[in-house]
DNA sequence: ATCTTATGAATGCGTATTCATTCATTTTTC
DNA sequence: GAAAAATGAATGAATACGCATTCATAAGAT
């Protein structure tokens, strides 16, 4: 068994414990259980708790941005580009409740334990949607007056947010897909530019 | 010193370490020092430590959601009540730091290692927004078509996001008014009906 | 035969919770 | 009104236990 497998079992496994019990929660022993390792053999590959959890965060949120930037670098039409950034998180959410879960939760609350640690991938996430408006501004679809950085949090907050409940409750009335259409549909309408439609 | 005094201190003290340690990390004598009495005094309040954390959310949230009510009665305007619990969120996050981190973290992982517990004030809360959604849907003001649902959430996540990195952030190139006001803005306009300007 | 990788029982630390004791108030008795 | 008895709030040292981490040993690879 390459060296690889052996951690790339044991962030797949963490991803399931961390989801399921929370970072706090979640024991060693279990991750090492989910992932048919000995708890020593964590050790090998990683040095300790915390770092498994970073390891997660760099490796799954470098995976979505490269993901996501491909399929937006594609687009011309800045409200288009929202557009697939939004279903795009959604979809991913959907799909990989678990690992949803514990980027949603686990990476927000990291700052408080591990201060030396910056989460510069979740910047460089975000950004994204940043990027996407200062174009849009050029090309004069979007209003000037717009301040991206708020933009920003806002849009994602309110994917993150709509996804992260639709995950935990159990009562569907609506599906992903509507809802990503919903919100981009609010937003872009929302930022237009007057001059425009 | 009477007993809610008591109750009241440690309840102040653990939205102070909680916010600065996370619930996980912070200690029992930690709160106990912050709220100047014994380890064992907080016993005598509260049954544990998640005791302190579950009371804490329902009394807070308690306290906001009777504001903010109030201030929204008064008005007739869905639009306008939209703007204001906006800004008031916002500048409750900002005047009372601690809570808000507290609030936003803390509670969101809470079902995760509270499996019993249900957080019907934090639905109440977020359901003040849905209502003036379907209100605002009568009235012809906003579109039919919109999900109140996933409105709700959208908007929620949209400030809450937005106020947290502000907090977190050492830099703020715009103030929480104006983030209040765009996001509210955004929204609005973004979800007009179109027999509407 | 040596080096690498894996094991899992044992260790030790951190801290939530308990509980015997103290002490200030209130109530009762004379 | 003073002394005695009862109450229960508050204390914090001691306990008990969960679990991250280590490491002596084994298994596998070359």
């Amino acid at each position: 068994m390459r060296t690889s497998d052996k951690h790339t079992k044991i962030i797949e496994a963490a991803i399931t414990v961390f989801a399921r019990k929370g970072f706090f929660s979640a024991r060693i022993s279990d991750i090492a259980k989910e992932a048919q390792v000995a708890d020593g053999t964590i050790y090998l590959y990683f040095n300790n708790k915390y770092d498994i959890l970073i390891s997660l965060f760099e490796e799954e949120i470098g995976k979505i941005i490269l993901e996501v930037k491909l399929l937006i670098e594609k687009e011309n039409d800045p409200r288009t580009m929202l557009q697939i950034f939004a279903l795009h998180h959604m979809q991913l959410m959907e799909e990989k409740r678990d690992l949803a879960e514990v980027l949603q939760m686990e990476l927000r609350q990291s700052n408080k334990f591990m201060k030396e640690y910056r989460n510069t991938k979740f910047i460089e996430y975000v950004d994204v949607v940043s990027a996407i408006i200062h174009k849009g501004q050029e090309k004069g679809v979007f209003r000037k007056s717009l301040l991206p950085g708020v933009f920003k949090r806002a849009f994602f907050g309110a994917l993150d947010e709509t996804s992260r409940l639709w995950v935990l409750s159990p009562d569907h009335s609506y599906t992903i897909d509507e809802a990503a259409r919903q919100i981009s549909d609010i937003f872009i309408s929302g930022i237009m530019a007057d001059n425009q439609t």
